[in-house]
DNA sequence: CATATTCCTATCATATCACATGGAAATTAA
DNA sequence: TTAATTTCCATGTGATATGATAGGAATATG
């Protein structure tokens, strides 16, 4: 499997928080409830967004996350790099090919290039609102 | 990691048997030491190439395996598929999607299927014998 | 102060991966 | 026929990643 439930999850984070279209802060309570997914494993997601600079949070009463750009200037690539361990579809590209010796000699290795390639720039052209709108037809961001 | 050392040697072991550019039967010692490669991990790689009809094995003194087609005729896909557990890029996308119940309301879920057709489209568009012209120039292919 | 909520650091069960071991069956050459 | 070769078949194993869970410290509100 390429995307793990991590990355999958994130992406679901970031939907959620779109779609409450609010500037308060939004509990990760409300989230993982209506998401139906565990708070814990949540938090361990939400954290990487936030040291990402994808979201803010806040603590305390009336503290929870909340975006920090508009829906439309998240790519999808923006959350899975930072949610997925690894986004290159083979070994070989991990490291800038430097993980593999055979790379200059390799048959395979410029194919496997390519495809990488194809699914970062298939990821990167994608925004959070592409999702919003895909599916509602309408626009939840400002 | 999307494609394991598994899919990636079966590749190997496909261009291995297109180079040798024989009608003799290749013995996989033989693609073992040149490919650098523990020969009873390639066994059972190559099984399931035998299996699913790709190449064909013939046991005793003179045996080994032998390509079944020109190698313009094997797709990047056939051998992957056969060879990988899954090239569903989520888990959403195994059994037809039949995997996940939120599919029909997903917000996501679209968005996958567009991600898995891009990459069955690039795999199923190359052939072996692309990737041998890719670095030799030359053709090896009947 | 009491409560809510994020932050931080562990721990754990399970599955998959990459590979190894041990042999049975078949084919050919001598 | 015998020995050598080689595919076929089943099972075992250590390492790593994944998908969580647990407990508590820090911080903000009222």
């Amino acid at each position: 499997m390429f995307i793990s439930t991590r990355g999958r999850y994130a992406i679901r984070i970031m939907i959620d928080l779109a779609e409450q279209n609010s500037s308060d802060f939004i509990p990760l309570k409300d989230i993982a409830e209506r998401q139906d997914i565990s708070e814990k494993y949540l938090e361990s997601i939400i954290n990487q967004l936030v040291k990402g600079r994808l979201v803010t949070g806040r603590r305390g009463k009336g503290g929870g996350y909340k975006l920090l750009k508009n829906c439309q200037d998240y790519t999808i690539y923006d959350i899975l790099v930072l949610t997925e361990t690894s986004l290159a579809p083979v070994a070989c590209l991990d490291d800038n090919g430097e993980g593999c010796r055979r790379a200059t000699t390799c048959k395979t290795f410029p194919f496997w290039k390519e495809l990488d390639q194809t699914i970062t720039q298939f990821l990167s052209h994608r925004t959070l609102a592409d999702l919003l709108e895909e599916h509602t037809g309408g626009n939840y961001c400002i």
